[in-house]
DNA sequence: AGGCTAATGACAGTCACTGACAGTTGACAA
DNA sequence: TTGTCAACTGTCAGTGACTGTCATTAGCCT
């Protein structure tokens, strides 16, 4: 906390710093979603960003690690909003409306860094480059893992003893998979389009898990919409 | 259906094909288990199966696929499974049960080529390898997919207009996860002790995700339970 | 037996990443 | 202001996963 409020004055070295790091980044993401994620070599990046690539790996222990370093912030917010919900809220509801309520933060932050659009276009790019929808999948399971200790100390149960706070957010998780699957898919790559199309499938878990499906069936339409809610 | 039934005698040349196969494979996944996946390179495991390198890749279009070759047959063991129960079912019985009754038969397959043994060893290793383990998620996910299809077959229902096999899958994909874990961190690398404890857990999803948590604690059946450890 | 072709080995090259060493350049005290 | 120290950086060499190429070997089939 000290050395965040009280700021002293950066000096000229830690500025490069900064500006090396953000020339490297904006490099790599741009590259990635111009001409795809393995058709970019770190040398590729590296120049761009007028360094030698021994130095991009000073920043970045890997190429990987560039990639995901704005979605490494943006989940950062997300943990944190979760941390501030009211204690009485069940789980789910918690989970759900930190999402909506970290939403905007997260868009903030990332500006600083690099433009949102840019951010939301490599969405695409990980869904379709499968070395790094694996890493990004192995990313959110050690989230997940995070997530639930939170969850645990909130209802004040012991995470090795039951089982039940990995496994909410185990579903919690598996829902916003399916949907960033599905949203990357689509045109619309906004991030209110993905908030909207998140808050729609987690109201229809639980409605999911137990009746039998036949009987009631989901809007006439198609769509999503509106079965119980 | 007819180059299985109808074995016209393989060849020398494919006898060949096979043993050098299994040599490769075996190879690869004691060298994994014994110093570890990051430190065993290709040519440890071209040298011990007394191949070239470039022959291993022959074989394998990398050293991961070659890891998780005998995981491909089990899982595909499974959806078998699930292709084949009764359609009256409620989806996650038949997931549930589909796992029950293809344990065995996944069991004799895998000593079709290695000992089972190594193989259950070997998932120690994937956890505990950030590599492995991300590319064991993606894995996870895009069998996921197929097997929300057969879900979604099973009802009748569309899976891009209806979210719900997706999910359902993912919650139960969730579950097996989160005891896979649990389970390669224990001592007893047994199928049984795997077998028993995701059954358990399966059994606790749909409490887990209703009621809240503090009033009712969790199954009275002996093993979770225990909260107080 | 002899030709065809699949399977293999040997070799060179790319790319991600690492260690070692030397040169530059801010930071900071004298 | 200057000189020293430590932090950054670039260069170079090396490893390991993988790929393309080409020549050789060895089942297969007539």
């Amino acid at each position: 906390m000290k050395s965040a409020d009280t700021a002293p004055p950066p000096g000229l070295r830690e500025r490069k710093k900064q500006r090396t790091r953000d020339a490297l980044l904006r490099s790599a993401l741009e590259l990635f979603t111009e001409q795809g994620y393995e058709q970019t070599t770190v040398d590729d990046i590296a120049e761009t960003a007028e360094v030698s690539q021994r130095t991009f790996f000073r920043y970045f222990a890997s190429k990987e690690e560039a990639a995901f370093f704005v979605s490494r912030l943006a989940e950062s917010h997300f943990v944190e909003a979760v941390r501030h919900r009211p204690r009485g809220e069940a789980p789910l509801d918690a989970l759900r409306q930190a999402l909506v309520e970290s939403w905007e933060t997260i868009g903030e932050a990332v500006e600083q860094l690099i433009p949102l659009e840019l951010h939301m276009r490599f969405y695409r790019v990980i869904e379709s480059t499968p070395a790094l929808l694996a890493a990004h999948l192995r990313r959110a399971t050690e989230l997940e893992e995070e997530i639930a200790r939170v969850v645990a100390d909130r209802e004040g149960l012991d995470m090795d003893a039951d089982p039940r706070p990995r496994v909410v957010v185990a579903v919690f998780g598996a829902v916003m998979r399916v949907t960033e699957r599905i949203w990357s898919a689509r045109d619309d790559a906004t991030l209110t389009a993905l908030r909207d199309l998140t808050t729609a499938y987690l109201d229809q878990v639980e409605p999911a898990l137990t009746g039998n499906w036949r009987s009631d069936t989901p809007g006439p339409d198609g769509r999503i919409e509106a079965r119980t809610t």
